[in-house]
DNA sequence: GATGAATGAGGCTTCATTCAT
DNA sequence: CATGAATGAAGCCTCATTCAT
């Protein structure tokens, strides 16, 4: 899940300083780990295991992420991060149904990519703070769905809860073990007008 | 999820002596309040918690249970039962489709009765003995596809797994709060031949 | 460990009606079970399996022995008693010697039937009640050994302490697997004057 | 029990990093509050007990040792260190009668010391693993026995199993309260020749 | 800053004992 | 009276988090 766009990944408000260059390795291997960690392991992985995995003290994993909890926020922004990025991406497309096959298919391959993810969630506890609820999230989906609507790709009743729901459909296959471009096609079948 | 039909959930091998009545009841007690528990409280719900909630000791609760898994086991047990129950069910229905969409429905209706579901397997381990893939739950959708796919009213392509995939994200999108009915037209539109 | 004597082994305070005959032979079963099952499992048998050992509900053994204290010390009470009798029939011989010879075999050879007493009185505490230094114990070995000091059989110095502390770890040997009669000859090595 | 010789308890194979200072503090404080506590508490202490009385919390116990039967292996093989050190430096005596007589005394002065050990033993299970029974343990009293037999100094037909019994039962008789110094001399009269 | 040893609240489970059937 | 289901205090152990080195 490495990050191409200059998006940071720490809250806007917190202006922190950058980090040096060695904690940033750090926090990036620790972030990885983590990914890895949960997908190997699931659910139960201890922060001790991430660490090692990581190459780190727990003492070091603690210094970046002061929680648990913290860690796999941070996982899980990264992923939707990545996903609100694809929505973005999406939009540069001319044709609105191929934006949407091309979002749903990219948002398979992450979550095959991304393994453990879901695993990950299910450690935690949202509050209103779910990230794949944000608004930034939210709002580009809209706008692809908006789109697609308008030229009747779509069925016209589609709303960005379906999408959602769709959306955490295709991931909880695909991380029991379903074929990512195989049930990609189900939600675009589900999606399209008839 | 007390089921009419005459199917016990206890394995047949074993001719257990009827319980007392009042241990039965304390089970069904017991099994109640473990679907509950999960539903409210998530994955982290304690044993004392579940057995506060049935009304019973924890002795009680290890009596019939004697092991967390076990429990979750049981409640996993009864949930695929109902549903391999349903799939059978299905079969009875003289439209081949129209079966497809009783037994979807059915489905989400029943996850959306258990909410916690979810939550409560991920608290086991799995070997390789996930009831909802056994061989019973599989062979009763695959003659119920199987039908439905003679006379052309699924898609051709449709396998089993495709379908164990399409209701894990069922499960997972109401269990997240998805509308259940919605969803389940939706599965149904994946499903349907255009 | 059937015991031929008259001699209750009810404190004979308590002036119990004398059982029911089918009462009697529970109590009975129940001891006989609790040597077995001492012998067999380890200081670590529950009191469940000593019942389905004697044929009995716990309720049925929780009659007869309301504590598992009160069983301990019923099954060791049961030993201390024949040893007891082991003592005055010694002092029926004529040759001091012989008889010290006589019961330390004896008690050997008790021991040997009784494997798993050890573990059983590992699992109470005495307080000062422990019966193998009962004032009956200790007068029948004192009455023994005097005789054998008389003549010169033993060494002068041997005390009542001396002999308990030798029968025990005469039993001690013997529980942990040594040769019954072998140690008994180390034991009479140790008493006999040179 | 803290044994100047250079014999460390770690299996040689295991080539761990030395501990930290405090880790190694800490891991004699907790053995020697283990020996403790078994002498003060009987068979029922709690790793809480220990863990208290060492003045560690109960995570920094089970980091040293992760079961409470790991604990008490450590406790015996300590115990019997110690005892196979001794049977070494005996035979560095010069008379094969005197190395008997300190070996026994030492090794009854050396229960006297850990009163405690018994009842620490009777919360495992050994399997064949009884480091008392360790061809160690054996072969060093062998060699003792074998010395003293050559010359006469004890009875020609005792064997390594014989030494085994009597050590036993001085344990044991030493544990239930008996004076070392003279039930060491009890063993050594078992033992002579006459 | 990094490390990993220490901490201890909290979870699962056992088993002596009680009590409804 | 016998039975065995129910009870719950108490024990062992885990693991997120802290802190001395």
């Amino acid at each position: 899940m490495a990050m191409a766009g200059p998006i940071s990944d720490q809250p806007a408000a917190v202006v922190a300083r950058p980090l040096r260059a060695d904690a940033r390795r750090n926090r990036e291997r620790i972030l990885e780990a983590g990914r890895e960690a949960f997908a190997e392991s699931g659910r139960d992985v201890q922060m001790d295991e991430i660490a090692q995995l990581a190459g780190v003290g727990v003492g070091t994993l603690y210094r970046h992420f002061p929680t648990k909890e913290d860690l796999v926020f941070a996982i899980v922004r990264e992923a939707v991060q990545t996903y609100v990025e694809s929505t973005q991406h999406a939009l540069t497309r001319a044709d609105p149904w191929e934006a949407i096959e091309w979002l749903v298919r990219e948002k398979a391959a992450n979550m095959a990519r991304n393994r453990g993810l879901r695993d990950a969630m299910s450690v935690i506890q949202f509050g209103d703070e779910n990230p794949w609820h944000s608004s930034e999230a939210r709002s580009g989906a809209e706008a692809v769905l908006a789109r697609a609507r308008e030229v009747g790709a779509i069925r016209a009743d589609i709303t960005v809860d379906d999408w959602q729901a769709l959306t955490c459909g295709l991931s909880a296959a695909i991380a029991s073990g379903a074929d990512p471009g195989r049930h990609a096609e189900f939600v675009l079948a589900a999606l399209q007008a008839r």
